[in-house]
Order: structure tokens, then C-alpha cells, then sequence
DNA sequence: AATTAATTTAGAATTATTCTAATTACACTT
DNA sequence: AAGTGTAATTAGAATAATTCTAAATTAATT
């Protein structure tokens, strides 16, 4: 669990950019949703930092992850009430929520569509974040060869 | 706090389908969003169904809010981990929350719109429902006359 | 009227998250 | 190197929305 020396520079850059310093724990929980990709909730971000920093505790994993999505390093990702997930891809994207597996998946989507989103917005509201979010299933797609 | 003849139908069938009965209390819930079309969550629905009916338990108003909206006549709207609230619009539409105000408002869009956002997941994907959801704030403006 | 099944109810339990207060780490000065 | 100040981390308590449980009520059916 590492982080390349181009997100190193990114990831400071992003901290300080907010006045917040580059600590162990949170270059250690940005490596972890950098390198597995599978929208974790901030108790699995937990466990999994446990593995590899055992002195850790649940509530520094909450802090540094708030400080994360602050410095715009990582989004924060809801589906109904369910716990917050995190995730590192900060291009325009929407989620597919899959209500067997519970798994969530990126849908990339052009910044067209957000922008003909926003189109039908009254004049006066400036919206700051779109979320789009897919709940439904997946199909098997049987080869019958 | 009435249903309409029109409204009273429509209710009776809906949860009939579900083989579940209009009962007092889902009729006043379901009534009571209807009139108010605030985007109230359950406990300011529980405030709210305590003026005209006392005795009425807020577990109650979850299983009503519960069986409503399986039944299709309501929908949940959720915004980051906040308390789900509830909305009878049923026809395609997003939702905008002021982060200033907390308030929801509505935003009609086009099917076509969300036919658009589907083209973009993979062929296997099935899609139930999409929730749109704006982040932002309202600006003010100004008439100089 | 008796039986049954569904609904309502009060309160306890659960769970994700935030808060609090104490400790630790670190940069900056002497 | 020791001292100071500020920010970050930590453990555990507190909070808040929701769900669960088990008993009581209601309504429909025999």
C-alpha cells in the first residue's frame, strides 16, 4: 500500500492547498481507496487499515476521510441511508447500486449530460454537486452458443 | 386533512394491489403529504399527524411511510445521510437542496432526459430507479428598478 | 360471538456517525 | 536539545434515525 510519487505530490498538494498537513494516517487511508477501487464504507477503510497500521481507531479513519473528501481528494457516495461510501474517481460520474449484490459500480457519463441537467434548473440556483445514482439489477448475459 | 374522491381511489388500489389495507393511518399520512408537499421526514410527519390524530405512534408512521411507498403512491428522497423524507410527485423529476436552507425543491425534467442518462450504463445493467440529486445554494435576485 | 390475520403501539435495540476530552506528534523557537 | 503552541489522533461516550420485539387492538370471516 503506497502511493505513487505523482499522487504523493497531489495528495500534499491538495492538504495544504486547505491548510491541513500530509499526516501518516491520511496518506495511509488514501493509498487504501486508491488502490482498491470498491467504494468502501469508512468501516471497512477501517479494517483494512488495521491490517497494515493496527494503532489506528475508527474515528481517525471519520476525521481524516472528512479531510480527504474537504481537500477534494476523494467523494463521498450515499445510497438511501446505507453508510457512506468513498471514491477516488473525480471525473464526472454517475453509480449503479445493485440491490442483490449491494456492489456499486461507476457509470461514466459525458459532462454534456450535467451540463443539459443543469439546463433545467431556474436561473437562481447554482447547484455545486450532482449526484446521479442507478438502483436496480444485473442481468446475466448467457452466451447460448 | 382530506383525500379527495379522486385521491381516495387511486390510495385503495394501490395498496390493494399489495393486498394491504387502507387503513385510518395510512390515510392520514398518505393525505398529509399530499396537502404538504414539503419533503417532510418521518418525524415532521409524526409532529404534523399528532395535531389532528393524538394517538398515532411513530412507529406507526414508519410502517405507513413504509407500505406507501412500496405500494407506489410515495417516494423516499434522500440527501447525503440525512433523515429520508418523502415526496408524492411521481411524475420524472430531481431534486434540489439549498445547503443554506436545508429545503428540497422539485425539478421537473424530461423522460427523454432519462432515457439519455440510461443509454450510458452497459447493456446488462437494468436500471429501477434514478435518483438526480442538485448540492447547492439559491442566489438572490436582485431586481435594480 | 369466536377465530384469525393484519395493523398499531410503546419502548428497547441497533448502527453509523459525531462529540469530548485527553494524549501525542510535529514544527518553530530559544 | 528543551520548551512552546498548534494540529492530529485516540478511546470511549453520546447522539439520532431507524428497526425490532412483543403485546394490544382492529377488522374481516366464519
Amino acid at each position: 500500500m503506497h502511493l505513487t510519487h505523482a499522487y504523493k505530490t497531489v495528495f500534499k498538494k491538495a492538504l495544504e492547498k486547505s491548510s491541513l498537513k500530509p499526516t501518516k494516517q491520511r496518506e495511509h487511508i488514501f493509498s487504501l481507496i486508491l488502490n482498491k477501487k470498491d467504494h468502501p464504507t469508512a468501516d471497512e477503510i477501517f479494517t483494512r487499515s488495521r491490517e497494515t497500521m493496527p494503532s489506528i481507531s475508527l474515528a481517525t479513519v471519520y476525521n481524516c476521510l472528512e479531510t480527504l473528501v474537504e481537500s477534494g481528494l476523494i467523494r463521498q457516495v450515499n445510497f438511501e441511508r446505507e453508510s457512506t461510501r468513498y471514491c477516488p474517481n473525480l471525473k464526472p460520474h454517475a453509480h449503479f447500486h445493485c440491490k442483490e449484490t449491494g456492489a456499486i459500480y461507476d457509470v461514466d457519463l459525458p459532462a454534456s449530460l450535467f451540463d443539459s441537467l443543469k439546463k433545467h434548473l431556474p436561473k437562481n440556483f447554482e447547484p455545486e454537486q450532482i449526484d446521479i445514482n442507478f438502483n436496480g439489477s444485473i442481468h446475466n448475459t448467457n452466451n447460448h452458443s
